[in-house]
DNA sequence: ACCTGAACACCGTTCAAGT
DNA sequence: ACCTGAACACCGTTCAAGT
């Protein structure tokens, strides 16, 4: 990979060169490849200097993920039916994690972080519409991003046990099908969902899941 | 803390107290407390024993979230209406994550865990009784599960935040500021709610969004 | 078979010294 | 004001050597 632009032969290091570059590797070679060794290195710099645009690792990967959010919501969704609207802002948001699996590890890490406060409004402004009443906004808002940060982090986990797992595609990892093995009176869901886990699409059962709580927040 | 019984004298090394120590320091001190160093010094051993009773690190998080589930979901709920049923469940994984934060953090990082599978099963099983259809039954018991593993998430970080900020309690971070207070224009939703943000109590939050679901699972 | 603990190959972060 | 890169204080994991 070759720098985006010129910039850096005169050695003006700005905050969303670092964070670009960070975006770069991180979507190359996941969280396990950026380091602020690795990332010093594209920058052409040292270490320590990447510290005088971010104030630690978490505070990086805090604004790539938003980044990311962010490009992934920029489409405008206003034509359509509120209902829609929500469901499209959660598929924008699984998608890119789908493609990007570090952005759904790094969404459920910190509390409060801008790329999930983006996702909250996206999904809100459209509450109005849907007719939910003004004073169970806050909770239909906040039950519907929570929904699709565990979705997200564990598509997240899924994709990462793929990518050095290799073979095992669509197979529960070895310690969950020993779960659904053991036990099998004590967990009689489980094992009669067993089928459904091994063979289900990630991507069907998260839009199904939408539409459950779409129903629910409707009251 | 002294050991909890006197079985390491004679060299009785099991994969249960590897596992009980790991729980007894992440309890105490968190994620950031547990090393193979400090296990191994509870042990009474080196850190490369410990490799002779877990594959890993990952493996040991693992089975020490599954043990703290298992313990919080042993109350026996059968006597409980189905939806009263499901509730229960959930607020004793939100209650169990309140009180020792790792364990909500580890539950979204691998997949297929489990102590979530665990989730899974006792959620499922009420949705008979509850009149959700089979086709349905899937799809239903795995959205209230992502959604408890995004307010785990969620809840396990922001009391990591509080426990080492100290005096910020119940305000947002500096960053989640920010972001509500600019951009007044592009994110009207998330201006009329930064009230309820930085007031709201999380447990009812929480209990608020497994109403929502239930009413929308229900059909 | 299991333990021991030094060693390996890394990390994030800091900071004196430069420009 | 920003960069440089060695140094600090750690990690998880491995493995020869012991018992």
């Amino acid at each position: 990979m070759e720098k985006k632009d010129g910039k850096r032969r005169d050695k003006a290091l700005s905050r969303d060169q670092v964070i670009s570059a960070a975006i770069a590797i991180l979507n190359e070679s996941g969280e396990s490849g950026l380091t602020f060794r690795t990332l010093a290195q594209r920058l052409v710099t040292g270490p320590g200097a990447i510290y005088n645009h971010v104030r630690n690792k978490e505070d990086l990967l805090a604004a790539a993920a938003d980044v990311m959010i962010q490009s992934a919501l920029s489409v405008n969704r206003d034509e359509l039916a509120p209902d829609a609207a929500i469901r499209a802002v959660a598929l924008d948001v699984f998608d890119i994690i789908d493609a990007h699996p570090w952005v759904g590890t790094e969404l459920s890490r910190a509390p409060w972080q801008p790329a999930m406060l983006l996702i909250f409004d996206r999904i809100g402004a459209n509450l109005q519409a849907l007719g939910v009443p003004d004073r169970a906004q806050f909770h239909a808002a906040s039950t519907v991003t929570n929904f699709i940060l565990g979705a997200a982090a564990q598509q997240a986990a899924a994709i990462r046990l793929h990518a050095d797992g290799a073979q095992r595609a669509t197979l529960l990892s070895a310690a969950a099908r020993a779960a659904i093995h053991q036990d099998k009176r004590s967990s009689p869901f489980l094992q009669r969902m067993a089928g459904n886990l091994t063979e289900h699409d990630d991507r069907e059962q998260f839009s199904a899941g939408i539409d459950m709580i779409l129903r629910g927040i409707r009251g």
